[in-house]
DNA sequence: GTCAGTGCAAAGCTTTTGCAGCGCG
DNA sequence: CGCGCTGCAAAAGCTTTGCACTGAC
């Protein structure tokens, strides 16, 4: 199931660079790669480690470049949740979600929920400006951390 | 008003900072000042230099310090707008709100919504972290940019 | 006088950029 | 076989830390 849409966003993020004229590249194949199987946001030394676990190497320059280009196609997105690095994490409508994040652990869990972003409609109708996206960020200490 | 709100907040400082035991510091009276009469959120370059333009001279790595310490006690928060710097402002419960950024110009506007409140008490309710804050950021484009 | 607090300057990070070489089309 | 893409290494910010000096108490 998770595979299935995995499989589906790589293969429209590969038609979608494909049909605007770019080359079927090693660095953004493995990047395209790692970001289909990961389960949620991954900071670029994540994603390098994680391809290089992989059997595959590439170097951070690359990854940030592959990535610049993603997010402008708007097959991924750039999440900052405060700590020092920046996440990524692929566009997925079917999946829409936002981030709760442990203050002790650094832990990051995805939720959602209909009645919030029901509301962030109605503000986003209301607001000046003309808004393309939000972003939603909880803070907390997880179940583990509490507990101990 | 606004001036009296923030009078409020920065003599609540104060006293929460000498009950401590902290010192009537230089630096600190400073970045307390700064951020008292600010409208929104200020990254910590905006902080030296609105601090210059009013007389006041600081170093970057006292800004920082003192930034850290009213963050730990709760005054003031940090605020990562996804650009390459982190904001800053002071923590007022009167005056609850969320961000619009544009993504053109990058000029910051806060807004409030009282339906957005609510929907987000209701995830933390159900969340399984022990919520302490949350951050609501809208991206788009400002009415200018849309103009232009 | 002590020692918390400061500011400079240097170090540490992430992220960006310059450039020579590689390989897709 | 040209030029888009890559990766290294160096550069560019923001932020943090070490250290000697200043000033609050």
């Amino acid at each position: 199931m998770i595979d299935a849409v995995a499989a589906t966003w790589s293969e429209l993020t590969s038609e979608l660079l494909q049909r605007d004229g770019y080359r079927s590249a090693r660095a953004r194949r493995v990047v395209v790669d790692v970001l289909a199987r990961a389960d949620c946001c991954l900071s670029v030394p994540e994603i390098v480690e994680t391809a290089r676990a992989a059997g595959e190497t590439v170097g951070v320059a690359s990854v940030y470049r592959v990535l610049e280009l993603l997010v402008d196609k708007g097959v991924v997105q750039k999440i900052d949740l405060g700590g020092e690095r920046a996440h990524y994490e692929r566009v997925d409508h079917a999946q829409h979600h936002h981030h709760l994040v442990c203050n002790e652990c650094g832990r990051v869990e995805p939720f959602s929920d209909r009645e919030l972003e029901a509301a962030l409609e109605g503000v986003q109708a209301r607001a000046g400006f003309a808004v393309a996206s939000h972003d939603v960020l909880l803070r907390g200490e997880c179940d583990d951390c509490r507990a101990a």
